[in-house]
DNA sequence: ACTGGTATCGATACCGGTATCGGTACCATA
DNA sequence: TATGGTACCGATACCGGTATCGATACCAGT
């Protein structure tokens, strides 16, 4: 493509196509009042005419606030994290937000950056995960002035808003589940690279519980390579070989926990029968498994939507903005 | 929050605080020449004492150009597309660019009104998905001016760069694979929300090869919902009641073809013995599942990262940008 | 005719950077 | 000493919008 030299068309073409000056043009194009009906016709007659698109940049820099909305989450390859952007994508819809994003790979040095580098573009919002970001990123983001959504966690001090449920909570209530079903000989199985600071969180309150039953975990796998169907029946296989006797695994989420039923579908193993295996997400794929998963069902798109929401309001109306903490709560569901 | 009138730091500042004009220090950060040392020492001292952030929305009106990409996508309850922004921000990682994506549900009004408003912002570049933008959203891109790249077709003509492959071929050879393996009695599923142009192209190079080969569809079955495991578990359950001697089903997708395999697990129909069902995509969740199912993979993450890797070199180097069109293959698999 | 109010409009000054171009200082060379 | 070149620096003019505020026109009321 050759980039020849286009001409190109600004408001100040508009305005004297239109005959006015480029603020009534401005106004006009805006239905920001004080502009008769005459010329406002005439500007968006004008505008149509010589195609004018209009700049946001000029629009931003002026009003010193720019239409953007800023994300930053921690991986792309989990469904969840492409889950909360699509809710945060449908909560922004005809509201004239763009979103932003930014992926941290989970380190918190890029997430600085990122974070830095969207606070560049004077966005009208951040949306970041987690409440555990650099004491250097949380300065940021406090000074931001700017609404700011941490989602997906509660434990912790909120810079702003927060929008999430408690990880720990998360993981105490699934083992208070599996205690319930009378699980005793119970093992946990997570991955490296997804062993985020949530996933601890989860599994900080997954031990807890069980040690108030008196019980400890039976076995800990974390794995090295990245989460997923593979991995979790590999690993699953493994802690069985050499825990034969193993009622229950957790799970530090349900593409590993799927893993684990496809290894035991292979192995001949009932599930729930046998063993009970637990996830956590909720995702789609489980419901139509053959076997039954136990899962904490979290309502990701949910945050995402209500995160982009909260922003969105505070865009059309800034006093209306507020610190507060949304509480969500992940339901057990049992595969059923 | 409370919004206080906090002052913003801006390089007038910095240049005061090191004692240099603004230009001085503007050079100094962007490390662009003509810049004494001592100087720049004082000038990056003074940004990071006053705590310095820059302002992209200035030095993007003033150079006409932003760090911005535009990434416009149909959906992102399809994993495939969330895929393709993870290879984009792979592809961006350390250049300086950063992605703003729009969702345009399958919509050509919304895609026009996503692509309008990305190019407002003076981006990089664009990609967006498909050759099939309505006639005005191609004009927009034509006289854009940047690296407009079209993702994951080839059956068309790009306005610029294209990176895909042939929808078509891949349904005429997913045709061709199950021709060979015997199948005869073939129907299609697919799902109506999910039913976008490029699932129309597959299913016509699909049925365009049964026809050459003297066959038709033995029956088709599209749904009203949208696309997912639940869906191809109930729409594979009622296509076999209605014709039990079908020896091939051919999905739009993966999601229904895992959802077609458990309806065959559960109604203890063997696959690919009794009957062979066929996907396309090549996602994860396949290769762990107890059954063989039949796919084509798409290089999607590679798509998005070839993508963002023009636009992230003609950023660097605006005369290397030159049309072109990048062909990948999808590579069929027989889940063994 | 004079006053006050309302509706409409436009000149001007920014927003916060960067490109440009014309200095200035200083050194080597003739 | 005059001259030319090099390194460095900063005043100025933009980029393309919008906020502000003063100007103008016109009408009703007295």
């Amino acid at each position: 493509m050759i980039l020849d030299e286009r001409i190109r068309v600004t408001l100040a073409d508009v305005a004297a196509e239109a005959g006015v000056s480029k603020m009534t043009a401005s106004r006009a194009l805006r239905g920001s009042g004080d502009v008769s009906n005459t010329n406002t016709k005439k500007v968006r007659q004008a505008a149509r005419k010589i195609g004018y698109v209009g700049n946001h940049l000029a629009s931003s820099l002026s009003g010193q606030r720019s239409d953007l909305i800023g994300v930053a989450i921690p991986s792309l390859a989990n469904i969840v994290f492409a889950d909360v952007l699509a809710g945060i994508a449908e909560a922004i819809e005809g509201s004239g937000l763009q979103p932003v994003f930014g992926v941290t790979d989970y380190d918190l040095g890029k997430e600085y950056e990122i974070i830095r580098n969207m606070l560049s573009w004077k966005p009208a919002g951040l949306i970041v995960t987690g409440l555990d970001q650099s004491d250097d990123a949380k300065r940021l983001l406090a000074n931001a002035n700017i609404p700011v959504v941490q989602i997906m966690d509660l434990d912790g001090t909120p810079v702003d808003v927060c929008v999430g449920f408690s990880q720990r909570a998360a993981g105490e209530e699934m083992a208070e589940a599996l205690l319930d079903m009378g699980r005793k000989r119970i093992a946990y199985i997570g991955c490296g690279v997804d062993m985020d600071v949530r996933a601890k969180k989860r599994l900080e309150g997954f031990t807890e519980r069980l040690s108030r039953a008196g019980l400890k975990l039976a076995a800990t796998r974390i794995g090295d390579g990245p989460s997923g169907i593979t991995a979790g029946r590999e690993l699953t296989s493994e802690v069985l070989s050499e825990h034969p006797d193993l009622d229950c695994i957790y799970y530090s989420n349900d593409d590993l926990a799927a893993g684990g039923a496809f290894h035991c579908i292979a192995a001949g193993l009932a599930v729930p029968g046998a063993i009970t295996l637990a996830g956590f997400n909720g995702l789609d794929i489980l419901e139509s498994l053959p076997v039954e998963i136990v899962t904490s069902r979290t309502p990701r798109r949910e945050i995402g939507r209500t995160a982009a929401k909260l922003i969105v309001e505070a865009n059309n109306d800034a006093d209306k903005h507020q610190s507060q903490i949304l509480k969500y709560t992940p339901v057990i569901e049992f595969g059923d």
